[in-house]
DNA sequence: TATTCTTGGTTTGTAATACAAACCAGTTTG
DNA sequence: CAAACTGGTTTGTATTACAAACCAAGAATA
């Protein structure tokens, strides 16, 4: 065991909430909009917009914005490399931590 | 799949030097002293120092202080409480991100 | 048509925290 | 006795998570 992996899963990824949202998102195949993470997150509007800002300047995950009509929409979806991610961070995790159970 | 789940783990162990150390201390089942971990670990001593005072707080390690000869020397091990938090991170996190898989 | 109310977010100020540098008490070495 | 090393802790700073305040525009109301 070389706990030191740990440095290998990437850095947005080490927090709970960003962690729900990569979750979710990697959960949906379709792309899913402001409002519903924020109900379904309970965060408030400023929080979510920031970590989103984050995930999405890492990469992670593609932002889409668009008319609905007369209204704005904001969603996202989960990159490849966002995928990636979230699959070597559950990988790493197992590893590093099944050896010390 | 609820990723709400998150919540339930301990907000000490999200973080990756923390999650690290615990992983070392749950895995060696002795108590290892401040300057293996600081080696290990390859943190200065100052924020390795911070982290272990965090984890004592949360009850996750205990300290131990004594000295070997003329010199002071730290060690850690892990607490029952520890062990329990750390195995709930790890099946928490499957649980939430396989779905996701 | 003015006037509030709601929607869909972003920007900004603050509090918490990770980190390294500086420090400290004591020990060994030259 | 002075300089360097050991084994850490305390303190200052930079980053970051968060919520409050804000903003633009559309919808409802009067």
């Amino acid at each position: 065991m070389a706990s030191t992996d740990l440095l290998n899963v990437h850095p947005a990824l080490f927090d709970r909430v960003r962690l729900s949202i990569m979750a979710h998102l990697s959960f949906a195949e379709v792309a899913v909009d402001f409002n519903s993470l924020l109900q379904s997150l309970a965060l408030t509007k400023g929080n979510l917009s920031t970590h989103m800002k984050k995930l999405e300047d890492e990469g992670l995950v593609k932002i889409d914005k668009k008319f609905i009509g007369r209204k704005p929409r904001t969603s996202y979806r989960c990159t490849k490399k966002g995928k990636k991610e979230v699959q070597n961070y559950l990988t790493t995790i197992e590893s590093v931590l099944k050896a010390s159970a």
